[in-house]
DNA sequence: CATATGTCCTGAGAGC
DNA sequence: TGCTCTCAGGACATAT
């Protein structure tokens, strides 16, 4: 499932196309349900082709590949959604089954960028700049979670009557934690999941600052989690490192690495699994449920 | 307006 | 062995 960390590497990974020039626009057959591509791939063949890879960026826990200016075109962007289980890549895929999209490439060291994804749930866009400004715009999408200041975040979430671990998934509050790393997040801050937004005081609110940095950049050096069912993979198809040090996340019932008195649990919040340490994040008394 | 819930999708794993 | 069921959680749509 990638978050930011995950899209950040597999962004990371992309820089050897750039400069490279999009010779084809390839929709590989595949059985199952195809994903949204838009526009058209006849339109967005003919928007793209010849094109070249100017910069890449990410916005939130999206891919975007920036097309150079030709002319008559304006910075046109290829804006890839991976959501729950899509992969760019530049190696070879994990199967060709759930092939999704591809380009092929001329004029650099990679000769093809594939968007692989076996749930489906992923898409790929072509947006004008306009479009982007209106669909990826701050009001649609946050501030990223690595460049959001303290006090922007506690602002922006402050007066929320949501229970932190919840709003922390909210991409138009802050955008690029999902629920792996908003658990990660909320341990190491020590700052139980379930308490309100509204009721947290300054200290707890830079606490979830610092720790929001924390975790994702060193996530990022490792390169992101691999969970057990080994989906995620960087553009070369290598699986990441993170998930070797998650404090709590799919650690239920294993003790605590940071307290080691207590056991890590799990409960259901929003319909996602949350994982906290009971002694290292306490509840607050006025937060006791009724 | 803010917040909560339902929906999409596939594959893995459990239980029988 | 193969069927049915549940679960995983990204973003978005719809409901309260």
């Amino acid at each position: 499932m990638p978050e930011l960390p995950e899209v950040e590497t597999m962004r990371r990974g992309l820089t050897p196309v750039l400069g490279s020039r999009v010779a084809e626009v390839i929709r590989p057959r595949c059985k199952l349900r195809p994903i949204e591509i838009a526009p058209r791939l006849s339109t967005f063949r003919r928007l793209v082709m010849g094109r070249t890879i100017a910069k890449l960026d990410r916005v939130g826990k999206r891919v975007v590949i920036e097309l150079g200016v030709n002319g008559k075109h304006q910075p046109d962007s290829i804006v890839i959604e991976p959501r729950m289980t899509g992969l760019v890549l530049l190696a070879e895929p994990p199967d060709r089954a759930h092939l999704r999209f591809g380009l092929r490439l001329e004029g650099g060291p990679a000769s093809e960028l594939w968007f692989w994804d076996r749930r489906g749930l992923g898409s790929v866009r072509l947006v004008s700049a306009a479009e982007f400004a209106v669909r990826y715009g701050l009001d649609r999408v946050g501030p990223d979670a690595l460049r959001i200041s303290a006090h922007e975040l506690a602002s922006r979430l402050a007066a929320s009557r949501r229970e932190i671990k919840v709003a922390l998934l909210d991409q138009r509050a802050v955008a690029g934690i999902g629920n792996l790393y908003a658990s990660e997040i909320l341990h190491l801050a020590g700052v139980h999941p379930r308490r309100r937004c509204n009721q947290l005081r300054a200290a707890e609110w830079r606490a979830i600052h610092d720790a929001t940095r924390e975790v994702l950049e060193l996530a990022i050096c490792y390169e992101g989690s691999t969970l057990g069912d080994g989906t995620y993979r960087n553009a070369l198809n290598e699986a990441g490192n993170y998930q070797n040090h998650h404090r709590v996340y799919d650690r239920a019932r294993q003790p605590c690495t940071r307290c080691a008195s207590s056991v890590i649990e799990r409960f259901v919040q929003a319909q996602r699994s949350t994982f906290y340490c009971p002694g290292c994040q306490p509840l607050g008394r006025r937060q006791v449920e009724k």
